[in-house]
DNA sequence: CTATAGAGTTACTCAATAGTAACATACTAT
DNA sequence: ATAGTATGTTACTATTGAGTAACTCTATAG
């Protein structure tokens, strides 16, 4: 017999759905052609009960951000115990990177990132995109050290690298024609080798 | 003595001048954040004169496209005139993007384009891109076939391509700290011969 | 079993802003 | 010069949608 859930919990369950479904409708309409209305619609509840999980329309944005942050750190920490060489390190995070940008909170971060209007949310989801480029950059960096990288300006290679794997994510759906292993195998041999033939 | 410009030719002037105020202003704040009153005031006009040039609000989006695809149509016209080879066309096309996408109306039509709210005109949108992509798609086939291409999928390619040169446009700010200069021969290297060192 | 906090509702306020009507002025062609 | 059109203005309408007040119902802790 499964323990019932704590109320802790269910509340926890619940803004998960919110957030989930909210992310799923700003990627699909947009933000502000998104009401709190069409998000509340969706769990079967009305607008004052969203409020009861979220401070306002843009603390989704914010929440979202948090869960999207807590994964793809965790995913650069897996990939960053230490393997063969830099070059395998970011191979590793492309990898994971791909596999991540299929879920819709993570879509929705990577779309909305530092377009709060509150300038202190603002400020935060620059610094915390700034953070996670630093540390691909990082992760560049000893790649070139031990010469599995080609000596390169890490700073635009970071930036190229998250523009190319963000593009994905504004238009992959998981039920497209194009197959995601596919495009995780076209993406690293591009990334591996460039495109001469 | 310059010949003093003609209606037609002022009128054509203040719409490009609304063009590019709103595309700035679309780029700085985002769409929505930016209201009619703002662009006008942006010309020192108000707001009913601006439907004297415009037909609503999401026609500027239209109208910059317009512009946009002219002009990337024209590069590619130029980048397409028999080169040695298709790697050759692919080099010049990256190397014409990048400088197009500085300009805030291309920028503002690659960030905005297929989320116009009219259905006729965001089908146009997607109709659209998806020509250019087309286009890009037959270089690389060519480039395949006499082996100056990696032989791969050109779809996705092509689509990853743009991800990775529209996803500059987002971010890339002519007095910002990265060099366009630097930043093209780093695209180019990267698209080149890979990461590998 | 019952007091209380949790979870939800209906019915509102209030602000922003897209778009329009009606009127005023300035150019330009004849 | 002047008719008439191009260009602009002020003052408005209408809608949308975020956020809130005030309330009901329900489940659980003691």
């Amino acid at each position: 017999m499964q323990k019932t859930l704590t109320r802790v919990e269910k509340r926890q369950q619940k803004l998960d759905v919110i957030l989930r479904n909210a992310a799923k409708a700003f990627m699909e309409r947009g933000y502000y052609k998104t009401s709190l209305d069409d998000i509340a619609k969706m769990q079967n509840v009305t607008k004052p009960t969203l409020y009861y999980y979220i401070k306002n329309k843009e603390d989704i944005l914010v929440k979202c951000e948090e869960v999207a942050l807590l994964r793809i750190n965790e995913m650069i920490d897996k990939v960053s115990v230490d393997q063969h060489s830099g070059f395998d390190m970011l191979y590793d995070f492309i990898k994971g990177y791909i596999s991540l940008v299929t879920d819709d909170i993570i879509r929705c971060h990577v779309r909305h990132r530092g377009q709060m209007e509150d300038v202190l949310a603002k400020e935060n989801s620059i610094k915390n995109h700034k953070q996670l480029e630093y540390r691909i950059r990082e992760i560049i960096r000893i790649g070139i050290k031990d010469n599995s990288i080609r000596d390169c300006n890490s700073t635009i290679l970071a930036i190229l690298l998250f523009d190319s794997l963000n593009g994905i994510s504004s238009w992959y759906k998981s039920d497209g024609q194009v197959n995601l292993g596919e495009l995780t195998a076209e993406v690293l041999a591009l990334f591996n080798g460039g495109v001469r033939g």
